[in-house]
DNA sequence: GGCTGTAAGCGTACGTTGTAAACCTACGTG
DNA sequence: CACGTAGGTTTACAACGTACGCTTACAGCC
């Protein structure tokens, strides 16, 4: 008999997140948020028991963005959990400010059991089970997350390869060596390079 | 002429791991610092910045614990390389908090470089060079912050596992059973086993 | 249609945070 | 001993998350 919600919460995770592009992390604010609603501050707390819980909100629709629908069952099983894990980046590459969020919040995500899950069906379809499935599905999180985060906050690619490729030669010979050649791999690359090395040692006799 | 500085970087980082080890990274705080330095909270803007720079000392200060000696060269390099990515991921351990301060400040961290060097150089020992060894490094890295990001941040192994273990069996029978086998894999075992896996694609044919 | 109870939404306020500004003060050098 | 520099403190402010209490709009009953 009360008054009705005029609230979902995607409306407002959609909210925070239009604050968090346009503004940053920096800006993502419960006053913010709330003014994108055209709402008071403590009008959020009515649908959210604290900024936290809001950011759980932020990170569960965006990974809720995830495609989780089987590729094409005639590629080879590798390349199906190539596929899942490249969306699973992608869907984070396209809000990059809420990636530090997403470590924080993946344990409580509904959005990562059902891409777990499914990583899971393609691992065990390649012959894993039992614990060296768990340490297959936990290498590709880690790997995943790590990843993104570095991606996103300070790129070995980027304005920071041409800092490294001027330190001194003589005590980091390699390193200003390695960043010459940073310079022709690209972000997509790379990634694509280290999730291949993991899933070669998966396959790998 | 004027009256000497009484503090050094290295003892503001350790007042100021001292404050997170005992109260976490939310007790981390510019006046609590101070305090355990026995100063004025303004009195820290003598020697840093802002708060940023605070927390780059005190990746630093964590980060340099890191031993980078070679080890022994009778190894093989694979070995010797699961060798310095253990290292790193025991300092950070010690100070399980800060871990997610590592993957913000480390690109300016003069303690990672040295660490890639040493990595670089038994990459190259172990025939990579080019775009490949980029690649191994920055795998290598993001597997390596991946992972101890997740094991400080609400592991699958763990107290999770049991939320895990009781999923409904028929929307997530591989989570479910694969929380069963995680209940085998502790910690160590876990890490070690996914670095193997990147590793085993870095040799494998 | 008016009355009413519930929950939506708002205004105000408090404690805490990072840090700017102005001030006082201890010390090495002349 | 005086002086100037830089160390340290005090005070202050804007912005944050959020507790509390009030007002107000609506769904269901008479």
């Amino acid at each position: 008999m009360p008054r009705p919600r005029s609230l979902t919460p995607d409306r407002i995770a959609s909210a925070a997140l239009a604050v968090i592009d346009r503004d940053g992390l920096a800006g993502f604010t419960m006053r913010a948020v709330a003014a994108e609603l055209s709402m008071s501050a403590m009008a959020l707390y009515r649908y959210v028991d604290d900024r936290e819980e809001l950011e759980r909100l932020i990170v569960e629709r965006v990974l809720g963005g995830i495609d989780v629908t089987p590729p094409d069952p005639r590629l080879p099983w590798v390349e199906r959990i190539t596929i899942l894990v490249q969306r699973m980046r992608t869907v984070v590459a396209a809000h990059p400010a809420v990636a530090s969020l997403v470590p924080v919040h993946r344990h409580r995500s509904h959005a990562v059991l059902r891409w777990s899950e499914a990583v899971l069906g393609l691992l065990t379809e390649g012959g894993l089970a039992g614990e060296r499935r768990v340490v297959a599905l936990r290498g590709l999180l880690s790997y995943l997350l790590g990843a993104i985060q570095l991606e996103h906050l300070g790129p070995l690619t980027g304005p920071g390869t041409a800092a490294l490729a001027e330190l001194p030669s003589d005590r980091f010979p390699y390193l200003a060596e390695t960043a010459r050649s940073a310079r022709q791999v690209g972000p997509d690359a790379e990634f694509d390079g280290g999730l291949a090395l993991l899933l070669r040692g998966l396959t790998a006799p």
